[in-house]
DNA sequence: CGGTTTGTCAACCATTTGGTTTAAGTTTTC
DNA sequence: GAAAACTTAAACCAAATGGTTGACAAACCG
């Protein structure tokens, strides 16, 4: 019953493939003020108060960006004394870029298929074009 | 009146690197319904009526995240008929992978510089001792 | 023509997000 | 010990998200 019978193959790769480390990798790098704060990060470590400064928000609400960010393991932080200094996490991105690379790759493979087939339909249409049935 | 003097620096690419269509194209990858309909996206064409089937919601709910993606110009569609056809569109993720790449090279050149300069220290520290400072 | 398929729109709802302000908790510093 | 620095917590708010249902508009098929 299901629609068409290639679609049943790529069934096998999702109907609902949760992932929920990936979902708050990508809504955390959803943000501006978010991504500044990897950007500023990759340069070194920084404390809540000098990532919060360049920010055009109020501390509190900077803090809960680099909340944020750390649920979704992209930044970590250690306690010192009264600070809290930040480091970036490389492994979640790496999935997320699996994700990407993953998906490129499926994609630019059919476009390659697609130009086979339609190559090959051209040829078909070549040799015998008596047989003429749409769909 | 900035923290640091090194932040400055920094300063130049952040502040608010406002970006609209890589906060779309990251908040459309950040669901799991909407990956799932680019992977399938990513094995051909559908209407909306195939790409709605698989999913676990109603049909108006698959039909928001499918303009969800075109928002982010993720996704386009050609209206034949009484139906939606959708392809998969390329560029607009070119972008996403050029920020997670500039970043991941950012991020790793500092570590480089961060191990060459704990060389330099230890090769300080081991020349003069007498000089004991905190910080 | 009438019915079915395909899809949108509008209204509604619960939850999350992103922001604020004010108060409170720890360290450090003087 | 008092003040200042660094953060979190709590209360609150507006807007966005993610989902539902029901009504409607086309387009196709019989």
């Amino acid at each position: 019953m299901v629609d068409k019978p290639c679609a049943a193959v790529i069934l096998n790769h999702m109907v609902v493939n949760r992932s929920p480390r990936l979902d708050r990798v990508f809504h955390a790098l959803a943000h501006p003020a978010r991504r500044a704060i990897l950007q500023r990060l990759a340069g070194g470590e920084h404390n809540l108060s000098e990532l919060a400064a360049p920010l055009r928000m109020s501390f509190p609400a900077a803090s809960k960006h680099v909340r944020v960010l750390e649920r979704a393991r992209l930044v970590r932080r250690r306690v010192v004394g009264r600070t809290h200094i930040c480091r970036v996490e490389g492994k979640p991105l790496e999935e997320a870029e699996r994700w990407l690379e993953e998906y490129r790759r499926h994609w630019e493979r059919n476009f390659l298929r697609l130009d086979a087939l339609l190559d090959q339909m051209k040829a078909e249409e070549r040799e015998k074009k008596p047989d003429h049935r749409r769909e």
